[in-house]
DNA sequence: CATGAATGAGGCTTCATTCAT
DNA sequence: TATGAATGAAGCCTCATTCAT
């Protein structure tokens, strides 16, 4: 009994598009081609044009599948509350790096984005909203409490350790380089997380 | 003493080398095709070749005068001492904003280099040696005096400054929809560096 | 009796024939990818080769379609007598313009066909014949009578005929340029009418 | 001793014109591929757009080569003179012919042109300017001397004469099936040269 | 030193057609 | 009857590079 045609047509489109995220994240838009990426999904390259149009658009869908697979990751922060407060920083860090680890296609996507596109795409607005409104109520209640300061606001807070994560994750090349090839391995990376925690946390000390 | 001839070739030379370093940080490598580095540098194309071999090594030498152009500004940081340690997260924060705004080829190059280089290059490893060393020594200082924490290692604040420096500057683009327009406001810039500052420095309060 | 189904296959096939003929005669064959053909005649690709066999056959049952139309007008001909003879050539150029303002895929049909076919198609052989059988005797008796010259044959007046009409109507982009814009304005035609019938029929003058 | 190289790319430039004019005349602008003409010119694809930009500037030039080569015939036209009114008719009619004959690409030419341009070319206008004044003149003293009627304006008479020669010329694949194969005989043109001429001319009779 | 000519490979995309349901 | 999936070839054009002057 053969797979009905429509079901094998969403297997194929599948395919294309695992290919795009998996070529698109290593080589950027430019450096994949559609050859490249009908090998990679093993489709003729006709089928590239049927599902998606064009490269761009392909890569542009891609580039979003990855952004909302990583964000789903951001649902767990929902569970987090007031007992948490004490080691969020810590939490958040560590959330923010395994997401990296288990989606490392993101980082490249981000950057790719950044280096590419011209215009902010509309569709990523928002795609952290749902975590950041239940993040930015717990800061507020833990500036309350004085685990953090009333000087620091949350986007200043939230900033900085999505900066230190990604640039962690995306910039391991140069920074083992230039900054510290420790910071990197293991138990490089226990320590910047604990370090830093305690560097931003250090309010209660 | 050089002749006239000679004269030429090297501001041929400058010349290509400059458009490179413009069209590479603002395409990339695959994005810029040796016709485009001819007629941005009005040269003809061989000249490519003969001053830099191929298109490979000329991406190479643009960003080696990227990263050396843009660390020459780390000569400054030399200057700092014992009097700037309560400021000195600040100082150090504006300061890698600073060079990013006087160099804003540095940023797309670094991510560049990032995303499309397999190994580490070589000639990166002691760029920021020599600045690193002065402000190790300084920052030691900051801990024995009580101004930074013990338990934050040198190379854990100074990975923080960068990636939050780095993160401003090269993920303009898509931060500003995920986390918040305002941080990318020239009154935005103030507020983050400030709050940054407090964030980490706040041993003190 | 038809049933249902076959009077829909009725209005497909028709749908198709329609949209062939229009958009063979804007665009020529080469110039007509079958997905136009689809999406013009609101029909699947493969409906396309079920009802006609390919691109060519249909090509050519455009054409044929367009010519068999066309010609239809001529059996207005056919009731011409001895008492237009007078105004003959006057009548014919108006006929055969107001054809073409008619079947306005007339004359591109006829010039994709004379520009892309290497041998005359065997269908066209006696499209005209009828009217000609008519006219040629009515010619002829305007011959006895004087009205036309006794040099001149029929088969050199109608061409002539047709010639003025289809050259008017087919190459008004370039006669535009090169002769005169103005034998392309309504007055124009009618001047263009009146005095090739004039020029040509002055015999009596 | 080898040929100067901008000899070559004179002699490259001729040989890819050349065979643009063959093939965009015998298949038309779709029907004619870069391939073609790379082989038709024995040159490499990339020499084309180097030389031309792309398809469409080719064909453009080609279009306009051939218009100015057959043009240039008209000079001819210039020597004609009083002496030769009572001729006129048949003289054109044979020196339009003529300049089919020995320009077989030029009515082909004008065929893909009207078929496929949406919009008037400006470069052909005035390409007949000069010839016209001349014959217009001519024309008009005819008409003072009875030669032709002053009904007919000399637009209308040119028309005529072009339309004759060019429908001869370019429809003789629909032409000989629906009028008569007899007029596209060696002796067939003859006749209808001469019969036209008559029937165009017979003011004077 | 500098230029323009030339090349072969590969880029993205569309084509006419056939297959499977 | 009708549809969507799939294919391989070919379309135009640009690429990085080398050659000849």
């Amino acid at each position: 009994m053969k797979t009905p045609i429509q079901q094998r047509a969403v297997k194929t489109k599948e395919r294309i598009l695992a290919a795009a995220i998996r070529l698109f994240a290593r080589d950027g838009f430019q450096g994949t081609s559609i050859d490249d990426l009908a090998k990679g999904a093993k489709v003729n390259r006709q089928r590239i044009y049927a599902y998606f149009g064009n490269k761009k658009k392909l890569f542009e869908t891609a580039m979003l599948e990855v952004f909302a697979g990583a964000n789903a990751e951001d649902d767990r922060l929902l569970e987090l509350n007031e007992k948490d407060l004490p080691e969020l920083t810590l939490i958040l860090l560590r959330h923010y790096l395994d997401v990296h680890r288990k989606h490392p296609t993101l980082h490249r996507m981000i950057g790719w984005g950044n280096l590419q596109l011209r215009e902010t795409p509309q569709w990523l607005k928002d795609i952290k909203k749902k975590s950041f409104i239940h993040l930015r109520q717990l800061y507020r209640t833990g500036q309350k409490r004085g685990v953090f300061s009333e000087q620091v606001s949350f986007d200043v807070y939230i900033f900085t350790l999505l900066a230190v994560t990604y640039f962690h994750t995306a910039n391991r090349i140069t920074a083992t380089q230039t900054i510290s090839p420790e910071l990197f391995t293991n138990e490089g990376i226990n320590q910047l997380v604990e370090q830093s925690a305690a560097m931003i946390m250090q309010k209660g000390n």
